[in-house]
DNA sequence: CGAATAGTGTCTCTCAGACATTATATG
DNA sequence: CATATAATGTCTGAGAGACACTATTCG
């Protein structure tokens, strides 16, 4: 990848480019971290300690350094604030509207990232992020509703930025994505140990919508365990932490990763 | 959307913001220009007249200016080079690795736009382009292969850039793209009059396989005709300018844009 | 008439939703 | 036993590909 200049006149061109002829945007990196509680789709969210929209609501970001790409920055940055690594992103969108941030220029590149919910347990934020949370999305009409663990209710137009598009967005990709890619997978709790009802729920959390039981059985056979992407790890269990088991306990599954 | 500063403190410190305590990258807005030519799917191609890479082909595009959005900023970038304007562009992806530029840190996000055969025919190159001509992309393996009407090949390896990349999402995104959105009608040489046939053949174009006639044209009925989406416009014609007519005249169909 | 393209009809296969039924656990 | 969840099976209707057939034009 690297490039070769093809003669002198080309070298002495690349040495002497000045790049800040003209003001430059600054540009950030946004990760909207996503999971999955029961059938609750939840996002990751910082309230901001700083000017402007203090005491709001923010997805948590920060600006993209001249030496890395806009990936690394939201590697970096979801780390610092809830000490996560190594996580699949896919990014979203571009935000560039020149009035978004009232300090100054600021062009967002938005990143998914959907994670378990164990990795966003000890979010507590850290360096600017005064508080980090997660909250559960409650899809209504076009939009959403926010609601905390704790019963803290945000909506859309107390986010800050245009944080809400940013989410909207989000949901209708993932949405979309949902038949043909397996971001399910992601949000299990432990992709190496879950049952079929388990990915349910997350399939649930993600659309918005219900899956027929029985039906989602068939489709999980055919898609995943026929084709080998899935095997069955042989067990069988009930979920630990939770009440009193009940009814028929399920298969097991892990998925097969080849990397 | 305008922000509202909630006190003296606050406008004070967005007064004295400093945006410039860090270096920026260059942000440029790139446009990947489509049409169809027959069952050929074409891009809009430049030929670069400076350094780096000179004298390769690139796709369009130029820094987006502190005070515009990068649509903005890939409409007027296109209108400049082609003199087209006011197309709908969607937003591809954003481009953001550390060394994609041999001058200096550049992010470029990257948008695609659909455009009929026509609009392109005299996209000769403005400012900064030497040259501007279209090129039909044929799908070979994972890749392709780019051959202009002069017979003139361009291989991958030999784009400016990783704008072969750029290519290769783009086709990517609008193959997905076709089932659920109505793209292909903007490739269409004109929207108020086009037969089943035509359409088909952009289809194809984007796809880059074939269609049933028969079962394309119960598609259509269904999805555009039954649903209003399109209305008969009562004429039936051949087209002109082709070779003598040949087969029975086909029904012409307009879309209905309700906006 | 033949050739070429437009348009209709039919068969089959796959897939998804609805729902009935059986299987296996707890209490 | 009742209850709850897991898993299997069955029916139906929608949609897509393959393909046979009819319709309308030109020369």
């Amino acid at each position: 990848m690297a490039y070769a200049p093809e003669s002198q006149e080309e070298r002495d061109f690349l040495e002497h480019y000045d790049a800040d002829r003209y003001r430059h945007p600054s540009v950030t990196a946004d990760i909207l971290a996503f999971t999955a509680h029961g059938t609750d789709l939840r996002i990751l969210l910082v309230k901001r300690g700083g000017y402007p929209y203090k005491g709001r609501y923010a997805i948590p970001g920060g600006f993209v350094r001249i030496d890395e790409s806009a990936e690394e920055a939201a590697q970096r940055e979801l780390f610092e604030e809830t000490g996560i690594k190594g996580i699949t992103m896919h990014q979203l969108a571009t935000y560039s509207a020149v009035d978004r941030d009232p300090r100054t220029r600021v062009i967002s590149i938005a990143y998914i990232a959907m994670v378990p919910e164990t990795a966003l347990a000890d979010a507590h934020g850290g360096d600017d992020a005064t508080d980090a949370k997660t909250f559960s999305i409650l899809r209504h009409g076009n939009g959403f509703i926010l609601v905390g663990d704790d019963n803290e209710i945000v909506t859309e137009d107390r986010l800050a930025f245009d944080h809400a598009h940013m989410i909207d967005d989000a949901i209708n990709r993932m949405v979309g994505r949902l038949d043909y890619t397996d971001d399910a997978f992601e949000l299990l709790p432990d992709e190496s140990d879950f049952t079929i009802s388990e990915l349910r729920q997350v399939f649930e959390a993600i659309s918005g919508q219900h899956y027929e039981a029985s039906n989602f059985h068939r489709t999980f056979m055919q898609r995943y365990v026929d084709t080998g992407k899935v095997v069955v790890t042989g067990d069988v269990s009930h979920r630990d932490g939770y009440e009193p088991y009940r009814g028929r306990p399920a298969t097991t599954y892990a998925i097969v990763h080849n990397d």
